[in-house]
DNA sequence: ACCTGAACACCGTTCAAGT
DNA sequence: ACCTGAACACCGTTCAAGT
């Protein structure tokens, strides 16, 4: 009955491919990435099942163009930047969208690990290599220096979704890196030696700073050298 | 018919969950990630579907154990090494094995990047560290060297298995870069004035060697101010 | 204790039929 | 041209019933 008055209210403006790709982002939101149906978002659109094939060739389009929205959007958001940043905190900066960008919509973390350098995310892989140009590298090292910085922010992207995924339905972030820490801490002191070492890291790191922190050692690998 | 000569043969060992994970691997790799389904497996393994479910919880849970099996063996085969390796050679013989592990196996690279660092990158995540220590990092950062290599070695993984899923029905990877570089080198010169640029060197480059390059981009990093 | 396989509650996708 | 919604061919998972 709540929907049968939405369905009214809707049905003014015409489907379109924009207006699908927004309910599908509302609804990744807020049911997780196993929410997204093409019953529930026909519902949500006051149609029926068939009427999104119009518009969208299918499951897979329509979550790249999901994650492409999402992408771009936080992109135009913060890459405009001070004009005299240095290309470091250019591309801390960049780094920091797409990992925002994660944290905010968990799902496209997913998604953008399985997605290859396509849409999305050559938008950021072009102003990664932007900035490594400006960092004087030669052009023979360019193209793997983007190209680390782009995998190493799909891997942490990747992981926080998984986070996510993790302790979401449980309880908070904060008692599931408690809970996580002491299950690291419980580990064979011979065979986990190294990660009982560090399980209070895990606890009580902070998950930009510790990207951030990652970005810089890409960065002093990439101009060590020069 | 011939899978009811294979039912007669196959059912004298009874069934097990390293049975149904060994199963699932031969599915995973033949049939690719859409082909493990518990029908087609039942069907392997000369069962019901139902019968599964007594020895593993769930789809979950058997993607997990299995993709933890095959990275486990490939750490067996890698790992040992020669004994007076450098810290740098046994963190590039640890990443090269992941990485030939989802090569072999590309669905274990979707896999891996939606689990959170539990049972399988654990031992990884474990050898890794061990050599962050032996490079001399201080007890602060040494979580977060392993955590950059380890997120790095993910995200290639990912993008590997992305790449695998998307030349793979078409034809050969060489085909497949080659129409990837061709549609970097069509694109806008403005705004992809640095991807235009670099479009030779993804027809070109060697996915290993690259890989490895940025391993080293990570390790320079770590080492830069010793 | 372990297995069987029918049944349940879903999916994505297609397609004849409507406007 | 665009939408409708029933129907198809699947899924993962459950569960009474068997041995």
């Amino acid at each position: 009955m709540a929907s049968r008055t939405r369905r009214a209210e809707r049905r003014e403006e015409p489907l379109s491919r924009e207006r699908i790709v927004e309910a599908a982002i509302a609804l990744l939101d807020t049911a997780g990435e196993g929410g997204l149906t093409f019953r529930a978002l026909s519902e949500r659109l006051a149609t029926g099942p068939g009427a999104i094939y119009w518009h969208v060739t299918g499951k897979d389009e329509l979550l790249l163009a999901a994650a492409d929205a999402v992408v771009t959007g936080s992109m135009s958001a913060g890459a405009a930047g001070p004009a005299d940043a240095t290309p470091q905190d250019a591309i801390r900066a960049l780094a920091l969208g797409v990992f925002d960008a994660i944290d905010a919509h968990p799902w496209i973390g997913t998604q953008l690990a399985r997605t290859p350098a396509q849409s999305p995310l050559l938008r950021v892989f072009e102003g990664l290599g932007r900035q490594v140009r400006a960092l004087g590298v030669p052009h023979a090292a360019q193209f793997t220096a983007a190209s680390a910085l782009l995998n190493y922010i799909l891997g942490v992207g990747g992981q926080n979704a998984a986070n996510a995924r993790a302790h979401h339905p449980a309880g908070s972030r904060t008692e599931f890196l408690e809970t996580a820490a002491a299950a690291w801490a419980a580990l064979d002191p011979e065979e986990y030696a190294f990660t009982r070492d560090v399980a209070a890291q895990l606890r009580d790191h902070d998950d930009r700073v510790e990207f951030l922190a990652g970005i810089d050692l890409i960065l002093g690998g990439i101009t060590a050298d020069r």
